[in-house]
DNA sequence: TCGCTACTTGCGTAGTTGCGCAATCTGTTG
DNA sequence: CAACAGATTGCGCAACTACGCAAGTAGCGA
């Protein structure tokens, strides 16, 4: 029904979101897993930070649904939620640029 | 040259929009501002927050280069930079949704 | 010049974020 | 069971952010 406070639960939806973009240790890890699912021992590898550090930075991305997980034995895969988060992510560089 | 640290430097950049994005009553400015350039005082009274107040989100937003100025007399009237912005929030609330 | 409006800036505070480190949890293997 | 690897959680700290309020700056008209 246009009501004023479902458009600001929108945004902040929307911020929510940007926010979770809003870090470039998160934003190696989203293109890093455009590859495919990756370990958190491999992303803090590829990142270039300690796995505490990254579990941190993938309960973000998890909390946001940017991510989805998957157990194998003791090892947690992470993957994109949705391919529109690439998209999100090119955009954010072409409008930085 | 495929540098690392220039990769890096992106996502700096990229994180730095994503940051300036990631505020709810700064979403909303930019959506006031899809329909044409407006003054502070109309922006803030849009969005619902004191002058100074929406003048620190509008240097937020100018210091990311999402918003440009114009001055007409003592007034200040700010717009968009880019369309693709507008793209970004579309996406953001897509994404998010 | 004075007074007014429009806007920005500085300051103090409360809340949030990213990080390292230690502790804990979870599942596998011997 | 014990020992181990993978991952998460809790804690403390430094840095940052949003906000209200007061003060300052900029331009216009009398």
């Amino acid at each position: 029904m246009l009501d004023v406070s479902d458009l600001e639960a929108t945004r902040q939806r929307s911020a929510a979101v940007a926010r979770a973009l809003a870090d470039s240790k998160r934003l190696c890890v989203l293109q890093c897993l455009a590859e495919g699912e990756l370990s958190v021992r491999d992303l803090s590898d590829r990142v270039g930070c300690q796995v505490p550090n990254m579990s941190q930075h993938l309960a973000v991305l998890r909390n946001s649904g940017l991510v989805l997980t998957r157990r194998d034995g003791n090892v947690i895969y992470y993957r994109l939620a949705d391919v529109r988060i690439l998209e999100a992510c090119r955009l954010l560089q072409s409008i930085s640029s």
